[in-house]
RNA sequence: GCGGCUAUCGUCCAAUGGUAGGACAUCGGUUUGUGGUACCGAGAACCUGGGUUCAAUUCCCAGUAGUCGCCCCA
């Protein structure tokens, strides 16, 4: 019967706990934890970034989460998604209107004028890495808050940039393992041939308008380069022959297209021309890119970006030719899970100490401090008292050698070695314990090299 | 922002209109100073609120969250 009471008890408790606070205990929607065991592949992530955008001759930058409100709706454009409906908008005590960045090649631009960069030699090539907020449905690979990695090049305009940019993020994916990827790319033109495509693409899909779904007859008049890019069967149709941007281009942006394809060509980047891709943020002119994991049916990008040639200047810079892209290392991160691809291992402790007593614990103190001086990974589990339990540990955490030290040896100034694959040990002194350790250690590993030679 | 599906120990999965069982994991033990296997044991959960009912974890509704599709994007 006590037992009962106890557990009925609890669930009194635990309800009047929910009752007082009922969501402490959860993320707020969108919002995920990054756990340990998700730690390798965001290590690996970070670790290959790092490496990678210096060999490009990227600087890092960091800019605020934060900014005015309207730095955002300036560049990004109001009628998009991101800034009617996605963005996490507030007011500050002090009144300014300000919003968590939805994205990051804002900040950086603003940044970029902020600090004169003009004056700095071109390319200015920029990274940043950080997180970025959208007010969205979540689902898998889609969060509110989640991670970018983005890259920025000022100040030039050739389309080489273009094809480098797009081969960075190529040889990034490849580093993670993630092989089979596909580029989309297409040209939007410039602001003047834009303006001249987007005629004749409405007065196309004019007198296409019976055919077109419900949204699309109202992105008619709000934004007829949206139709392009819907998914519903009918529309999809009536876009196969609407007249493509790529075909309206002014004689600047066609050359500068070509241009690309060339470059990518010789760079054997795979790569399709999605003539439908237009991308939802307003500043973008001329190169638009997406990135694509063909693993498996999924349409999500991996990435996207493309070239804002008009971007620092509308925010009030000099006119600035301007090219990005940005990478969404969560999506990473399942695209890796879902490949299998080789995560970072942490490294696991190859050397155990186990002791017993008092006087041994505080000499196994010592010996962990002394290992770690000389660089060898060390478990323990000081807080346990039988050596079985202790050795227990040692097995689960697939250590080589175990070190004990009893009452004995704590007495002696000695180490007992225990080989945990053969069983054997034996007992030396304390000035011995790190040579001898170490020699074990390279003796394991010429075994294991020789192994895997053999397999081979 | 719209529609569908889902919600049980830390994890994965059961059962049930009368408050829940297993597996894995965790912790402890199988006599005192020796691991891996085996055996025994312990702790640990019905998302929240309302309704129907004598009685709800179970049925209904709402909220919340997750997930899928759309929209959009990374």
């Amino acid at each position: 019967m006590p037992r009962k009471t106890t557990k009925k008890n609890k669930v009194t408790a635990k309800k009047t706990k929910v009752v007082v606070e009922p969501l402490l205990l959860q993320t707020i929607r969108g919002m995920k934890d990054v756990l340990p065991g998700e730690q390798l592949y965001w290590n690996k992530i970070r670790a290959v970034l790092d490496k990678s955008y210096p060999k490009y001759g990227f600087q890092r930058i960091d800019t605020p989460l934060v900014e005015y409100a309207n730095l955002f709706v300036r560049s990004i454009g109001e009628g998009t998604d991101v800034i009617d409906k996605e963005m996490y908008k507030f007011s500050t005590k002090g009144r300014d209107r300000v919003a968590l960045r939805p994205e990051l090649t804002a900040g950086i631009a603003r940044a970029y004028i902020q600090h004169g960069m003009n004056i700095l030699p071109k390319p200015i090539k920029l990274f940043c890495i950080g997180p970025v907020y959208r007010y969205d449905r979540p689902q898998e690979g889609r969060y509110r808050e989640h991670w970018q990695a983005n890259f920025d090049i000022f100040g030039e305009k050739d389309a080489v940039m273009d094809a480098q940019l797009i081969q960075l993020a190529h040889s990034v994916l490849s580093s993670l393992g993630i092989k089979n990827v596909q580029f989309q790319v297409n040209s939007i033109g410039c602001s003047e041939c834009r303006e001249n495509y987007l005629d004749m693409l409405t007065a196309y899909f004019e007198s296409k308008k019976r055919k077109l779904c419900k949204t699309c007859k109202a992105r008619l008049k709000t934004n007829p380069l949206r139709i392009l890019d819907c998914k519903e069967d009918k529309c999809v149709q009536v876009s196969t022959n609407a007249p493509q941007t790529v075909d309206h281009l002014c004689n600047d942006c066609r050359d500068h297209f070509k241009n690309l394809l060339e470059y990518l060509d010789e760079l054997n980047l795979p790569y399709v021309i999605n003539p439908q891709l237009v991308r939802g943020l307003d500043y973008y002119t001329k190169t638009v890119f997406e990135i694509w994991s063909l693993s498996d049916g999924s349409k999500k990008s991996l990435g996207g970006g493309g070239r804002y040639d008009g971007l620092i200047k509308n925010l009030g810079g000099e006119e600035t030719p301007a090219i990005g892209f940005g990478l969404g290392l969560d999506r990473l991160v399942l695209e890796m899970k879902r490949i299998k691809a080789k995560s970072y291992e942490a490294p696991s402790p190859k050397i155990f100490i186990a002791q017993l007593g008092n006087l041994a614990k505080k000499k196994s103190l010592n010996l962990f401090a002394k290992m770690e001086r000389n660089g060898i990974l060390t478990a323990e589990s000081f807080g346990r008292g039988s050596l079985k339990k202790q050795l227990r540990t040692a097995n689960k955490l697939g250590v080589l050698i175990t070190l004990i030290i009893g009452q004995k040896e704590a007495l002696d100034d000695t180490v007992i070695i225990k080989n945990m694959i053969t069983g054997t040990q034996e007992v030396v002194t304390q000035e011995k314990v790190v040579p001898s350790v170490k020699k074990m250690l390279k003796m394991k590993q010429m075994t294991i090299i020789k192994k895997k030679a053999k397999k081979k």
